[in-house]
DNA sequence: TGAGTATATTATAATATTGTAATATGAAAA
DNA sequence: TTTTCATATTACAATATTATAATATACTCA
């Protein structure tokens, strides 16, 4: 094993389980859908709905988890509340992603 | 919302399935940790044992599983089974991770 | 004020995941 | 050929996740 992979193999033990955590968030179908489009620019709980195909309770459960967990923020304007991604790195990851898979 | 959005939005719609799978898979601190290690080079069972704390058995079934998912491949040599990342996209993945969550 | 709209919360059943313990397999050494 | 070592498999209890349905809150507008 090389010495900078040794490095790798600490730090990331040392963060297995915030990065875990983090990745569990992102494993579901329809989560993974709508941090991609909340990567996109902010969304309102509805406008979530109707692009990922996620029941009212549902979505709103969801945001509410990923909320508690630093995920993601929300700001209430008017009627709507309005959804954002708060943590820079589940940003980084949804574009990497991206880079991955959908390229 | 851009043009190029949209396409991201809707190549990660037809992929959901797919990546959140993928991502549920690295979803645990200790299978995380497996991955961590394989990315770095193929290891034994017993290796992975003793590198991520994980008992016999677990260490077992967390590998049958992702091996049944094609992500991880084995090899049998003398006494040991060899492991190593099969799937060129979670080599990506933990590769983008340690960027992302180590640096 | 009262109705309607958007979102949140709660309870719950169905299902999935996790960890443990025990046992099985299969190759190699003695 | 029996023993030992490395790995795999199985059964199962404990826990967690998911989806649904029903209800609650809270804001806006007529």
């Amino acid at each position: 094993m090389k010495k900078q992979d040794r490095g790798l193999a600490l730090k990331m033990g040392q963060k297995s389980e915030e990065v875990s955590a983090i990745l569990k968030a992102l494993a579901h179908p329809q989560r993974l859908l709508i941090l991609c489009h909340l990567a996109q620019g902010e969304k309102t709980v509805g406008e979530l709905e109707q692009l990922c195909s996620v029941s009212q309770s549902v979505t709103s459960q969801f945001l509410a988890k990923m909320k508690t967990q630093g995920l993601v923020s929300s700001e209430k304007r008017g009627l709507h509340v309005i959804y954002s991604i708060e943590d820079e790195r589940v940003a980084k990851l949804m574009s990497s992603l991206y880079d991955i898979f959908c390229k």
